[in-house]
DNA sequence: CCTCCATGTGGAACCGTTTGCGTAAACAAT
DNA sequence: ATTGTTTACGCAAACGGTTCCACATGGAGG
């Protein structure tokens, strides 16, 4: 049997109500008696029951992030981890816990969402949006709990949200590429139907047009974010009668995966392709060579995500803070697009 | 205002006693009444209030998990989010809610388990258990509240945990690269104070020594979980007059500065050094090449600890069931140990 | 016909807090 | 001396459930 505010309350000879009010310090209670109160709190080992108080302040303290189904597991674990580590120690610093649940399936996300907000265990959560559809997103409007996307849709566009330009994202990556001197450049994207694809997409062609260099569809090819993807679109870009002589790859994994198959057929990098990818995730660094890579600053969308969302649910009704967060992102540019001088070979990238 | 107990009991012309007992359906309720509640319970959106249950049942139905400070990120993302995934994925079957907690230093940390334990938000605590001494076991022992060590303590030997057996784990895998024909096989080890350090190293020294291989002290380098360290090792053991024809890595990601270093210097894997490692994360596959690495079934240590320490919350006081648990570990054999027939070159390696 | 037991349900206390309202005491102002 | 105001605290209701106990009903057994 721990130990309660009666406890504390009868051995300091007061109420409960007084002990109450002292571990809120706000209300009007004598030096003396608080201090005394207080003693005898750490003498007893008290520990307020949190259960006990949210149940009658109506607010848990806490907030759920739901991750995303184990198909799209393998891209997500750096970045994942990354992002509730943002998360976390957001939420921490506000006193909220943060309460991870995951679904096999859409409709078991759904579920869990539910029994979590419905059932008033947590006050809000945060989910990454990935798809163009999303029960989970539906239900969360439906039944109005608060809620932050992680990414940016353009179906339900004015909800709380936190994401990346990722548009100007990538028309910094391809000037970085374009300043260089390349000319020639590819895109290897991933399945039009993420947003993010799309939205890099853009920033690629924008980029391209307003320095005046052609692209043919062949420039551009689709894929999944995985390795494969970039394999295959390695093989079909070192096979065009024009080559292009950079790439830029929507996410590093792809990028390990043009890294690897340019590995077996020979072929150095950067000297005989560059190439700039996106997200940053640990592995762009400890590649061979090591990857240039747009870094989108997950920890810093993980902490925002969780600031929006703690804000939204303790000013809740207040309608006149941020919806959009935009995070910065930065290029981190390493041996894959520029040519190392630490290494003592010859530059013939310059000679395309 | 959310619906109640209360408003599915006067909806349906019963008492809130007879609702509580349709919920937990257990209790001799006539199958009209059971019908007629769920019916009501349905029509108004019912939700239990979970905090309000668990004040009452004085269980929380969830657990936590710590997680290790900053300064191990690197090395633990990927590792830590499969650890989680696994976790999340036992506990929600078995109706538990996981909750993510931090500190930025043990003090911190130490709070917050207390807070969420004393506080009665959880029933019961992961944690990854990396050094010798740990306030937070310390903490968790002395108030015995349940937790459970993913990893093994030689200061706390018999308490609820989950490991690998790393001595065994390396004998296999060394005695892989025995059998491939490797006679001089050097060992990366991580820092002496972590205990899989210790438990690998043995496990390498016991498989030589079974083989009657010879081993110098210049065999075994230590570091740090890094690539870093891997980088360094490299560099040591091919400056050596005798250099190995084998490493035996303690980490992938030390694995993978040791090729970054033999990339450097020209040399090629496996062609010119075999490699294993442990661990199994994702980057051992991924890389160029692809590390063969022993993997310690991450998933499967957090489904495990969840499950274990779930047990343990569930029917406390009865002390028959295990303590420690050892997960499976299995010898992944990829190309930088084994050379890969798929590639149209010289096998140079049994020339030793 | 009376008792007994099984079955189905309601009443009320309780879990550990918070909080609105009430009040006693002390002091200032009239 | 009476009234008003402030300060410091207690009482009790509420939050939304669970569960022990009581009680009513209806057959079965004697």
């Amino acid at each position: 049997m721990s130990v309660t505010i009666k406890d504390v309350a009868k051995k300091a000879g007061v109420s409960p109500s007084t002990v109450s009010r002292v571990l809120s310090n706000n209300s009007r209670i004598s030096k003396e008696t608080s201090q005394k109160v207080r003693d005898i709190m750490d003498e007893l080992g008290y520990h307020p029951n949190i259960m006990a108080k949210s149940l009658v302040s109506k607010t848990t303290q806490s907030i759920c992030v739901i991750l995303p189904k184990p198909a799209e597991e393998l891209f997500m674990n750096m970045f994942f981890m990354e992002l509730i580590r943002g998360i976390v120690t957001q939420a921490n610093r506000s006193g909220y816990d943060v309460l991870i649940s995951s679904g096999a399936n859409e409709q078991e996300e759904v579920e869990a969402v539910s029994r979590l907000l419905n059932g008033k265990r947590v006050d809000g959560a945060i989910l990454l949006y990935s798809r163009k559809d999303d029960k989970v997103v539906d239900f969360l409007q439906n039944n109005n709990h608060p809620f932050v996307l992680v990414g940016r849709s353009p179906k339900y566009p004015d909800l709380l949200s936190v994401d990346n330009d990722n548009v100007q994202a990538a028309y910094d990556a391809t000037q970085h590429l374009i300043n260089l001197g390349h000319q020639r450049i590819g895109f290897v994207s991933g399945p039009p139907s993420h947003i993010v694809s799309r939205d890099r997409l853009e920033g690629y062609t924008r980029a391209m047009e307003d320095s005046n260099l052609s692209m043919s569809k062949d420039w551009i090819v689709e894929g999944e974010f995985l390795q494969e993807s970039g394999y295959r679109a390695m093989s079909f870009f070192m096979n065009l009668p024009e080559r292009p002589t950079a790439l830029l790859v929507v996410d590093d994994l792809v990028s390990l995966g043009v890294l690897r198959g340019l590995h077996e057929l020979g072929y150095k990098v950067p000297q005989d392709l560059c190439l700039v990818s996106f997200n940053n995730i640990a592995i762009a660094e400890l590649s061979t060579p090591p990857i240039s890579s747009v870094d989108i600053g997950i920890y810093n969308l993980g902490y925002t995500a969780s600031q929006a969302l703690i804000q939204s649910v303790t000013h809740v009704g207040e309608n006149q803070f941020q919806k959009r967060h935009i995070i910065p992102h930065r290029l981190v540019i390493r041996e894959s697009s520029i040519f190392s001088p630490t290494k003592s070979e010859v530059n013939t990238r310059m000679n395309i």
